[in-house]
DNA sequence: GTATCGATGTCTACATTGCCTGCATCGATG
DNA sequence: CATCGATGCAGGCAATGTAGACATCGATAC
């Protein structure tokens, strides 16, 4: 039973998912991902990821209250799990430990 | 002309490389890995991200003028390309810009 | 001088992630 | 009723992550 750490693209997920907090539905995602980071994706791929991201126990989700006045699938409200945060908690650690000292050849985050 | 973006661990790999400057030989970078990331993985696992990550372009190497006294292959001193560099900075930015703000869930970094 | 060790590198194979296209659902709208 | 819009799901291939076995060749132990 090997850790497995989140990949670089699940991670890019469950930070846009809490940084939605309530609004945190599969395509808002994906434009905060846009947004954010500069990462346009299919659908498809981010729901196989949430897929994923589910099964491993990194995020968890309800199904909205279907708001009056629109069809088609009922949508789903991600959030990411206590399990989710810690998990991303230690990737940044380590990859800040990494970076620690790197900053004259990397120069300052662009913002 | 996908961009493709460096994984989660070729990321790590590179980090590693630049930190060791002139020291960066196969052997060490598992060590940094594990001493700055708490990341242990298999030579083999380890060469198959370098080789991957020079098909890619992203770093370079030349074999070091052997050591008189020191028998097997000749081992290969790694460094990072400009072009790696600038992926890692990509990478960075875009990873920086959806933690910011979350500071609050995620805590600080732990050094 | 032979067996082994130590530090390297290579090859093969498989598991996990990343990512896309295409298809289905179902109110609202024309 | 045809279509659109916002969703979700299935299938499948490509890229990455990871291990384990095997090869090389001085040095050192016996």
């Amino acid at each position: 039973m090997s850790p497995t750490y989140p990949g670089e693209f699940e991670q890019m997920v469950l930070l846009a998912i809490l940084r939605l907090e309530d609004n945190a539905f599969a395509l808002s995602v994906l434009r905060e991902l846009d947004k954010q980071a500069g990462r346009r994706v299919s659908r498809g791929a981010l729901y196989k990821t949430l897929e994923r991201l589910d099964e491993k126990g990194l995020v968890e989700w309800e199904v909205e209250e279907t708001t009056p006045g629109r069809g088609g699938h009922p949508r789903r409200r991600f959030s990411v799990t206590p399990t989710g945060v810690r998990a991303l908690r230690t990737s940044r650690d380590a990859l800040h430990r990494l970076w620690h000292g790197l900053e004259d050849m990397l120069g300052e985050p662009n913002p």
